[in-house]
RNA sequence: GUGGCCGUAGAUCAGUUGGUAGAUCACCGGAUUGUGGCUCCGGUUGUCGCGGGUUCAAGUCCCGUCGGUCACCCCA
């Protein structure tokens, strides 16, 4: 239908009913991630736009094409594609690391990125994220890892993948990008047009190409995991056997890169198997970001992190919308029993008691329809008669009874 | 960004070989002039996404556009 105005593409509303489930999967991520030590941080949405270029990383995709940017009194700015870069820049600007020895920070809210919308892909989405500062791993990354499965299986997402890979450090990674290049090059008329070009600007993303050509070029490839050094090695082996002894499940994936540069050592990746996600399955990714910190101009600060999104969770997960608008809804029959309709609503909502009042008028049947789909379990009558005798009539809905109320003991009725 | 599919009342959809629209749910009202969830009856709602074109005539065909969706890309 054509409307004078529309709501701009990939952003979308969210409705009341709708919103009653986003509280509830806040909730259990609220709760879980505070029974991890983890304390809520809010960060601006907008950053100057240097700072994810020099966190996420020129030659992303993020950076190159999908941030929102733009130039504010000839500063450039960007609207957040993502999380961490504005988490560490605010642990750096208020040297946090002063403070307190390690940091376990969580937060949540929208995400700007101009990609193709697509069903659990949106330009504005939503990301629930943890960073910890000051804590080098392995014990720490394996306890995030568990501590994500741990928050699907209470969200009641279930079939869940775990894939856990290494990069090595700084100069591992390195190393191995040019191992990678030194090897795929002969083979390069045999690549996708895509990963020609990902060749000279992210060589590590042709390993978790879905194109065949690639994936058989691939397969003989050099691994990451035979490049990383003995402490990188040491590190991967502590966190797989941290999760072994959580006994939470994993794969190990060599083939495991994620598109943001600030990744070294462990990258790990959730994934859902449920139908309703289609081919956006990442429920949650991250990893650690040992040189991210000092990157930005604080001290050198071991640090590891994660998202998840949102609205993929929602997908994945089948809490039901419980629709219930208000505990009591007052019906008055009349102009008079309006008014008094309004001072008991008061005196309610005072005692704590989500009230609402019919005033639209109409037949009494019709208000009680309402009530009922409003999902009240107490219904308050008010009409000339009962104003006349100084009482309301209480209808307890479930019950299908009702019973004359005085006037002064409303609340303490509604309550019991 | 590339390609495929889709776009009809608030929602989910039907609409036959082109002849200017229907169902269900929801909503409203009624079935004892003040009593609900079930049932029954009745009622409101659409510039058929938008803009062009073909045709005597288009929801139905063609083009464009916007939006959604699927795959790729990428990622949460």
């Amino acid at each position: 239908m054509s409307r004078a105005i529309s709501g701009v593409k990939g952003m979308n509303d969210l409705l009341p009913s709708e919103v009653a489930r986003w509280h509830a999967m806040e909730e259990t991520i609220r709760e879980v991630v505070r029974l991890h030590g983890y304390r809520e941080i809010r960060v601006p949405v907008i950053e100057h736009t240097p700072l994810y270029v020099r966190s996420v990383g020129e030659g992303t995709d993020i950076v190159d094409k999908e941030m929102y940017s733009f130039t504010f009194h000839d500063e450039p700015m960007t609207v957040r594609p993502e999380g961490t870069a504005g988490v560490v820049r605010a642990y750096v600007e208020h040297a946090v690391h002063t403070k307190e020895p390690v940091s376990r920070f969580y937060y949540e809210g929208p995400m700007f990125r101009g990609e193709r919308p697509a069903r659990g892909r949106y330009r504005q989405f939503h990301q629930a994220g943890c960073e910890v500062f000051g804590d080098p791993g392995p014990v720490v990354d394996a306890e995030m890892i568990d501590m994500i499965v741990a928050l699907f299986a209470r969200l009641g997402i279930k079939d869940v993948e775990v894939l856990v890979n290494s990069l090595g450090g700084k100069g591992t990674k390195a190393k191995y990008r040019e191992k990678l290049v030194e090897y795929l090059t002969p083979e390069k008329d045999a690549l996708s047009e895509d990963s020609k070009r990902r060749l000279s600007t992210n060589p590590l993303r042709i390993l978790d190409s879905k194109d065949p050509r690639d994936q058989a070029a691939i397969k003989d490839a050099p691994s990451v995991l035979d490049v990383i050094d003995d402490d990188d090695r040491a590190h991967f082996d502590g966190l797989r056997r941290h999760l072994d002894k959580l006994q939470t499940p994993y794969t190990v994936e060599p083939r495991l890169v994620r598109g943001l540069d600030y990744y070294s050592r462990t990258l790990f990746e959730i994934r859902g198997r449920g139908g309703e996600l289609g081919a956006q399955n990442t429920l949650a990714g991250g990893g650690r970001y040992d040189g991210l910190v000092e990157e930005l101009g604080g001290p050198a600060t071991p640090a590891i992190g994660f998202a998840a999104g949102l609205e993929r969770l929602l997908l994945a997960t089948e809490l039901p919308a419980k629709k219930l608008e208000a505990d009591v809804l007052i019906a008055p029959m009349g102009e008079r029993a309006a008014g008094e309709a309004l001072v008991i609503a008061r005196e309610l909502r005072a005692a704590g008691v989500p009230v609402v009042v019919e005033g639209r008028g109409g037949s009494l049947k019709s208000m009680l329809r309402r009530a009922n789909s409003l999902g009240s379990a107490k219904a308050i009558v008010i009409g000339d008669g009962e104003l006349d005798r100084g009482v309301v009539q209480l209808k307890d809905l479930a019950g299908h009874s009702q019973k004359d109320v005085p006037r002064a003991e409303i609340v303490l009725a509604v309550k019991s």
